[in-house]
This record gives structure tokens, sequence and C-alpha cells, in this order.
DNA sequence: TCCTATATATAGACTTCCGATACATCAGGC
DNA sequence: GCCTGATGTATCGGAAGTCTATATATAGGA
């Protein structure tokens, strides 16, 4: 809470991609956690260790809310966007966006010397 | 030293930053601070008490090199990139295009919706 | 003289993220 | 029936990064 929110966006992107992956609809812990290594090709991995209080801190914000899956042996607890979440994510991503352009014009010089032909 | 790469990249682009920095030529602490935070519009603004610990592993790892300023009554110390610390930036600097590709593909939806006309 | 900008540095607190561990369900092999 | 692995959620302890606050010192302007 003492963080700015530029802070929050450097530090981890994490809480964005969690919350863009909620974006596509209700799911369930494990299942974002598949989601997210599979549309990052393995690269965006949070373990259970990670990913399960985060999600509790997401719900204490009023970011996502949840509720446990009955019927079923199984015990899924489904996460969804609340109206404040959908509307953090949108500023979030534009902020990001925004950084991003930045790093890439700072970064830019630097990849183009690599691929140079001898 | 536990981290995978790509964790750090989540973690924070910070050390990129630095790096990045750097590579545009020989600065000192506080020319850094500000080379950072005007290329990036105030978006990106590490401060002291972040900088200097963060310089401090940096050279640490061998990924750059100090050399104090003499002469002059001022106390300048000023950092460059070792051969290792411009290896290092080109590799983490292709997997932050990568990750930063795979997080726009998720983020574009979100922020396509945005700017929409009612 | 006092205040601000410059310049580096440390200490303490807070947060993030990970590895390890725990527990429970279900499917398949033997 | 038993064992193993994948599924599914959760907590704990620790490592690491970043902040605020503080300290010190020089330079320049009001």
């Amino acid at each position: 809470m003492t963080e700015t929110f530029r802070t929050e966006l450097m530090r981890g992107s994490l809480d964005l991609m969690i919350l863009s992956v909620l974006a596509e609809g209700e799911k369930y812990g494990y299942l974002i956690q598949q989601s997210l290594r599979d549309s990052s090709h393995g690269r965006a991995d949070p373990k259970a260790g990670t990913l399960y209080p985060l999600l509790q801190r997401l719900e204490n914000e009023k970011l996502i809310r949840s509720r446990w899956e009955s019927e079923t042996g199984r015990r899924r607890k489904w996460y969804s966007l609340t109206a404040k979440g959908k509307k953090k994510l949108q500023v979030q991503a534009e902020e990001w966006f925004e950084l991003t352009a930045c790093l890439e014009k700072l970064l830019k010089p630097v990849v183009q010397i690599s691929p140079k032909p001898a």
C-alpha cells in the first residue's frame, strides 16, 4: 500500500498476468497456472506457493471474487474478475504498454547490434 | 542465485534498465538515476536507497566496473559495463522481448475494449 | 546563513516470490 | 487392493528486491 503504482508494475507483472488471464473467463487456481504457462510458452510459470497467496491478496483487494465448486468431489475454487478488477486491469495494462515502450526504446539499440552478421 | 533468469525478469526490469542505460556510456549513480527517469518520462524512478545497493550487487557479479573520479571535490563513482555485462544485457534483452510479446498478446484484447467508442 | 541540488551510502521494514511440505481426490497400472 | 502420478488448494520459512529514512559531504543561490 505504501508503493506507487508504477513500482508495482516494475516489481512484477504477475498481478497483471493473473488479471488478464481471468479476463478470458472464470478459472480456478490450477487452471490459471496452466493458462499462464501455456500462453507464455513456459516463460511465466508461477508456482503454487506463489499463486494461491497472490489470489488471496487479489480477493482481499476486491479485484477478484471466488466461489467453491460444489457437487463434485474435487475441491475447486473458481475465480473471476470484479468490476474493480476489470477497471484495474485496464488502467494497469495501459501503464504497462507505456513503460514497455520506454524500455523498448532503451533496448532496441542493444539487441540490434546482436543479430548483425559479423 | 537460486532464482531462474525468467523470475528475475518478472521481478523487476530494473537490472535490465540499469545495464541498458550504461550501454550508452560510462555514468555515475546520480546520472544513471536521472537518465532512467528522463528516458522513461518519470515512470521508472529508482530511489537512491535502491540504486546504490543494486550497483554494488551488479559490480559484485562483475557485470559492471567502477572507478572513483579524483581531482574534483565532488565524489563521483563512474560505472561502466564489463564484457560479461554486455553479454548479459544482450541475452536478457532478448528474453525481455520474448516475454513482453507474450504479455502483449494477453493484454491486447483488454486495452482494445477500452478506446472503443460507446 | 540557510536551503536546495548534487552525490554516495547504510539500516530497517515491507513485499514478492520461491521451495518445501502437507493434505485430499482421482485415474491407471500391477 | 495398493501404489504412483496428476490434479487441486494451502501454509510456512527464507531469499531477495525496493522503499523510506537517515547520514554525510560539497556546491551554488537567495
